[in-house]
RNA sequence: GGGCGGAUGGCGAAGUGGAAACGCUGCGGUCUGCAAAACCGCCAUUCACCGGUUCGAAUCCGGUUCCGCCCUCCA
C-alpha cells in the first residue's frame, strides 16, 4: 500500500487512483525565460522518481508537465534581447530538455504549452463568467473568489487571513482584493490573442487548470509542484477548476520543499541560484540525482559544493560495487548453492522488500537509498568472502541492484558507454604497458603510469587477477597524450631507453606514432 | 501581524512509544611491492531546552529558545 502526504488534508493517505491501474499526474513545469537552476531541478527529479516508482508498482501513469511559454518575464526578456517572445520561449524549452535529459528525467507523456491552448482557455473563462464566477473589467477578466466557498482549503487560510497579511497593492478594479486575473489585456508592444474581451493573454493560473483537465479529466489523481506554488497558484487552480467543472479537481496534492543556500531559499529574486548547466559541467547527472534524493522530498535541502562532493563519493561506492559485480558476472561461476549463496539471496530479497516499504511510505528516497547501500555491502562482502560464486545468485543480485538504481534514476550503464573507444583503447594499452613494467619489478615506471592515469581521472586498482580501471572523468585525447609524452621524456632522461621504446611500440599498436627529433618529440594519429 | 514546517554524532540524513538506520569524514586491522578498492572493527548512554504522561519518549502532551518557508513573480 502506497501512502502519500496530501497537502490538502495535511496527512498521509493511502494512494488510490480513480481508475486503477491508471494514474493521471500533472506537474507544474517551468516558465521558459532562462536556463533552469537547481531549485527548479528538484521537482523535476523528485516527480520523475515518483513516476518511475508508480510504474514499477504497476500503475499506468499518464504524466503531464506544462511549459508556461506566455508570461511577463518572457515578454521582458524578449524586449531586452530584441526578439519575439515565442523565440525566447522556444529556445529555453529546447535547453530545458537538454538539462532534463542530463538529469535522467524522462520526458513527460505530454508537454502542453499555454500558447497552444488559447481557444480552450477562452472557452473556460467564458464558462466561468456565465456561471457567475468571473467578471470583466475593461478588457481584463477576474475570478471572483467570494463566489467559491472552499477558497483557502489547500493553503489552510481563510480569506480574512489572506487579507490580514496582504502586502501588495490591490488593483482598484477588483471586487475583492484576493480576486485574480483570468485574462489580461495587452499593453502596446505585448503579444496578444483575440478574445471576446479584446486583445490579451491568459492569466498565470488558468493554464494549468485548462491543460490538466483537458488531458487528464476533471479530477486528477496527483498534482505536484514546489511548495511555493501552494499559495496562490494551486489555491487559485482549485477555485477555477472546481467552479468550472463542479468536480473535485485533485485527489492528492504533492509539494516538494525548497533548496536553500546558507539556509535561505534559492531563488531568482535573491540571486543565490545555481544553474543546472554549470553544475553538470563538474558533476554527473547521477551525482546530482543522488544528492537531490538523499533527503526526503518535503524537507528543505541545503546546497553547497561540499554536498555534491559528498554525493559523488557516495556514488563511487555504488559504482565500485556495480563494477565488481559485473566483473564477477563475466567469469564462469558455479551452479550449486552454498550457504553463503543462500544467505546473499535471502538478504537481497529482504533489501528489496525494505526498499519497497520505504518508497511506499510517501516516497522516502533517503531511506530507500540506504537499502541500495545495503545491497552494496551484501554484494561486496559476498564477493570478498565466498570461495565459489554462484551464477544464478550473482544474476539475482544484479537484478535487484538494477531495479533499485533504475527507480532512483542512477544510470550506470550509460556512464560506461560515454567513453570514446580511442581513449579507452589508449588507456588499456597503458595498463598493459604498466603490467609489463610491474612484472619486471620496474615499480618507478609502474607508479609513474598510475600517477599519470590518476591525473587524467582514471583510477587504477591492482588485484591478483590484474588491474582494474575506473573512469572518474573521461580523459581528453590531447591532454592524455601530452601527459604520456612528458612521461616518456622523463624515461629517456633517466636513460630508461628500453622502457621508452617499449612505450613507443605500445602506442604505435594503437595507431599513434611518436617521432623523436632534436627539438623534442611529437605524436600523430594514423588510421 | 496571519498561516505552515523544522531543530538527531565532526558533516549530511532516516527514524514518530520498546536495540539511535544509511552515507561522507576520521581512526585501528586484513589484503597489497606500494597504493587503491574491498572486507572486519571503532566513533551519539544520546536526539535544542524545561516540565508532564507512561513500566518505557528522539518519538505523545504543555511551555521556552532558535531557524526556515508562504502570505508578491518563484520549483
Amino acid at each position: 500500500m502506497i501512502k502519500v502526504y496530501n497537502t490538502l488534508s495535511r496527512k498521509k493517505e493511502e494512494l488510490r487512483s480513480i481508475n486503477p491501474p491508471k494514474i493521471g499526474m500533472y506537474v507544474c513545469g517551468p516558465t521558459t525565460y532562462n536556463y533552469i537552476h537547481l531549485g527548479n531541478a528538484r521537482p523535476l527529479v523528485v516527480f520523475d522518481t515518483i513516476r518511475r516508482y508508480l510504474i514499477y508498482r504497476g500503475f499506468e501513469v499518464t504524466y503531464v508537465q506544462n511549459f508556461t511559454d506566455v508570461d511577463d518575464k518572457i515578454i521582458n526578456r524578449a524586449h531586452e534581447e530584441n526578439k519575439e517572445a515565442h523565440e525566447i520561449a522556444d529556445f529555453y524549452i529546447n535547453e530545458y530538455f537538454k538539462d532534463a535529459r542530463a538529469l535522467h528525467v524522462r520526458e513527460a507523456d505530454l508537454h502542453p504549452r499555454v500558447s497552444e491552448h488559447i481557444p480552450e482557455i477562452i472557452e473556460a473563462i467564458k464558462a466561468l463568467i456565465d456561471k457567475g464566477h468571473a467578471y470583466v473589467r475593461d478588457g481584463d477578466v477576474f475570478f471572483a473568489v467570494s463566489s467559491f466557498p472552499g477558497y483557502g482549503k489547500l493553503s489552510g487560510r481563510s480569506p480574512e487571513d489572506i487579507l490580514a497579511g496582504a502586502r501588495v497593492e490591490v488593483d482598484e478594479r477588483k471586487e475583492e482584493p484576493h480576486d485574480f486575473a483570468l485574462w489580461k489585456s495587452a499593453k502596446p508592444g505585448e503579444p496578444y490573442w483575440e478574445s471576446p474581451w479584446g486583445k490579451g493573454r491568459p492569466g498565470w493560473h488558468i493554464e494549468c487548470s485548462v491543460m490538466s483537465m483537458k488531458y487528464l479529466g476533471s479530477t486528477l489523481d496527483i498534482h505536484g509542484g514546489g511548495a511555493d506554488l501552494v499559495f496562490p497558484h494551486h489555491e487559485n487552480e482549485i477555485a477555477q477548476s472546481e467552479a468550472y467543472s463542479g468536480q473535485p479537481f485533485v485527489r492528492y496534492w504533492l509539494h516538494n520543499g525548497f533548496i536553500t543556500v546558507n539556509k535561505e531559499k534559492m531563488s531568482k529574486s535573491l540571486g543565490n541560484f545555481f544553474i543546472v548547466r554549470d553544475i553538470l559541467q563538474k558533476y554527473s547527472g547521477n551525482v546530482v540525482r543522488l544528492y537531490l534524493l538523499s533527503t526526503h522530498y518535503r524537507s528543505p535541502l541545503d546546497f553547497d559544493d561540499s554536498k555534491l562532493e559528498e554525493a559523488e563519493r557516495a556514488l563511487e561506492r555504488i559504482k565500485n560495487s556495480w563494477h565488481l559485480l559485473q566483473e564477477a558476472l563475466g567469469e564462469p561461476g558455479s551452479t550449486d548453492l552454498t550457504p553463503k549463496d543462500e544467505e546473499l539471496s535471502r538478504e537481497l530479497d529482504t533489501l528489496r522488500a525494505e526498499f519497497i516499504m520505504a518508497m511506499d511510505d510517501d516516497f522516502n528516497t533517503a531511506l530507500a537509498i540506504s537499502h541500495i547501500f545495503g545491497v552494496v555491502r551484501a554484494v561486496n562482502r559476498y564477493l570478498a568472502e565466498a570461495k565459489t560464486r554462484s551464477r544464478p545468485v550473482l544474476e539475482h543480485a544484479m537484478q535487484v541492484f538494477r531495479e533499485m538504481i533504475d527507480i532512483i534514476g542512477i544510470a550506470l550503464d550509460a556512464e560506461e558507454a560515454q567513453s570514446s573507444s580511442k581513449v579507452r583503447d589508449l588507456v588499456s594499452s597503458l595498463v598493459e604497458f604498466r603490467r609489463q613494467a610491474r612484472q619486471e619489478k620496474d615499480y618507478p615506471t609502474a607508479d609513474m603510469v598510475r600517477d599519470l592515469l590518476h591525473r587524467q581521472g582514471v583510477i587504477l586498482e591492482d588485484s591478483k587477477e590484474g588491474s582494474r580501471i575506473r573512469l572518474e572523468t573521461e580523459p581528453e585525447l590531447e591532454g592524455l597524450m601530452a601527459d604520456i609524452m612528458q612521461m616518456r621524456q622523463s624515461l629517456r632522461k633517466d636513460k630508461n631507453f628500453a622502457r621508452a621504446d617499449q612505450l613507443r611500440e605500445t602506442l604505435a599498436a594503437q595507431g599513434i606514432i611518436i617521432e623523436d627529433n632534436r627539438e623534442g618529440s611529437r605524436w600523430r594519429l594514423v588510421d
